[in-house]
DNA sequence: TATTGTTATACTCTATAACTATA
DNA sequence: TATAGTTATAGAGTATAACAATA
């Protein structure tokens, strides 16, 4: 005889991560249209209005080991999107940074978001929309949660 | 000028994403003690108390591709937890199921999933938890979501 | 020696498309 | 021809570990 097993439809990491993807994959569609990821996306939107950062603050803000952090940032170099800078001094250190064109390409990318958000959204009661803020952002707190995912 | 671009943290998908990807994350990282991946375990878990199923049917059931669950199949299958059948009536049919291993695996994996629930939401008012699950029970089913998301 | 960054390697997840066997 | 399934290929996302240059 079989064990009792709880559905998975049980517990609430089920039902966010129904939610969370179907969100994520609609905007990974739209951001797919201008041949950007949401990895890409969240990279260039850390930069956006920022310094020339080093890989290592990029990862650690971002959840990433500096070896993602890399091959995210050559894609993003190959598409003309960001630059890599030699720190002048620190011989070891780099930096990256929009281009002009990754930097006027932001606004653009972050009307999909918006267009995204509302899309998935706006059909929920007000209330409901709030309360959902309120409880997600009290779990990031509780869990401690500092780097934006970018998955 | 800079144009005004809103900050990631104004989009409720940005919050829905960082809570999920904590919580699927550390359900993987229980599932990785036993050498399961989440997405196995979903298959595992749809397995569990059925009759062999198609990949087919498993494949519609799971938002996956026929050939997606062919790769996720043989690896069950090459740890043990799955069989492979061909159909008598059908010679192009193939069936998958629990084999008596997988089968008693699925409990002890089950007890992870309660334990990660547990660990990632006890601390959860009552209040908030309902509400919750009814918010994302609701948008599930505004989206017309039919398929058990596994990743 | 420690640190910064890159490179090499590997694995999961997923897709598309070609292919095989059968219907 | 159509269907079921597998295989081939590819690319994103991620990690670990080795490595080179510099501090």
């Amino acid at each position: 005889m079989l064990s009792d097993v709880p559905d998975l439809t049980a517990h609430l990491g089920y039902w966010l991560r129904q939610v969370s993807n179907h969100v994520s994959h609609a905007f990974a569609r739209k951001l797919a249209a201008k041949d950007v990821t949401v990895a890409e996306w969240a990279l260039m939107r850390v930069l956006y209005g920022e310094q020339p950062t080093s890989p290592s603050r990029l990862a650690e803000h971002m959840g990433l080991t500096r070896g993602a952090v890399t091959k995210l940032a050559d894609r993003l170099i190959a598409k003309g999107l960001i630059a890599r800078q030699a720190n002048t001094s620190d011989g070891r250190a780099q930096t990256l940074e929009l281009t002009a064109k990754g930097e006027g390409f932001v606004p653009e990318l972050a009307a999909l978001a918006d267009q995204n958000e509302s899309e998935c959204f706006a059909h929920m009661p007000d209330d409901d929309r709030k309360a959902l803020e309120r409880i997600l952002r009290d779990a990031v707190a509780r869990f401690g949660i500092t780097a934006i995912a970018t998955e």
